[in-house]
DNA sequence: CCTTAATAGTTAGCACACTAATCAATAGTG
DNA sequence: CACTATTGATTAGTGTGCTAACTATTAAGG
């Protein structure tokens, strides 16, 4: 027994892919100006904001938080490094681990940073109460995609 | 007035722009193993949908309808042309238009595609009908970001 | 111990995705 | 008709995000 998809399975405009794609690219788009005044990308400023809730973190804990390959976060951690918002060494206790934690600076952004979710909030022009419906049903679709993908 | 975020708004968990980048990662992941036999990849995947709707599209008009700049969409489209998908040739009407067309190898690419979507519901293992919730969300969502940024 | 396996990061290479700058063709205006 | 602005596409440069291959460290077994 197949589901019923529809005469055109294909039809672009019923694509939860190509919408999830889109409102992807569109919200981060919106961080873009906020963001940019703090010299930090989107993806940036979720590592800064898991550094914010605790600290310091491995790059293995980074990666498993952020959902993200350590390829992808050894560069943009080196970045983050250079722009003197986080500091990097090697743990003493296990010299596998890099140890990665907030400058000063790095600490004293979270103010700045505060602003951001209202300024998010005020541009969608969208209930809250609608906003949490869609993180819970984004939940539950990241549950069930990396399960057993 | 301003909305209430609870005591801490910048708890990764509940940021909605966090959800959308790892659900829209990990299920693009998903399309992955089901693409690669096909030599495609899921952006790729988008302008093909888009094709075998209409045909031929400018890039102007891919670039519209996928959302995604022409400065994306050229080198994308230069490797589907070597993949001996898709054509490209300017237009005779307007010069400035390129015009992107299916070789007869995309277009018979289409058959093995239409198996892609019930695969994707099948691993997802959620009920349809939720699927359709979350992607009637994201539209608002994508109305509301692109609406005026 | 010593070999072997597992773990943590880095690097290289490919493919988006964006901005900014450029170029050619077209449209609009005096 | 000439001048200018607009439009459509390409290119260059930066920054993710992935896989695969590699190094170094630690853990496990005989």
């Amino acid at each position: 027994m197949t589901t019923d998809l529809g005469d055109d399975p294909l039809a672009l405009d019923r694509q939860v892919c190509f919408a999830l794609a889109v409102a992807a690219r569109s919200v981060i788009g919106l961080y873009r100006p906020l963001l940019e005044p703090m010299g930090l990308t989107h993806p940036q400023y979720l590592v800064m904001l898991a550094l914010w809730e605790r600290e310091p973190r491995s790059v293995k804990d980074l990666s498993t938080t952020l959902q993200l390959e350590s390829a992808t976060l050894s560069p943009l951690l080196k970045r983050l490094e250079a722009a003197r918002y986080v500091t990097r060494r090697r743990s003493a206790d296990d010299e596998r681990l890099l140890v990665v934690e907030l400058t000063d600076a790095g600490r004293a952004l979270r103010d700045e940073a505060e602003k951001i979710p209202y300024a998010i909030v005020e541009r969608l022009a969208m209930p809250v109460s609608e906003l949490e419906d869609l993180h819970a049903s984004l939940t539950r679709v990241i549950t069930a995609a990396t399960s057993q993908g």
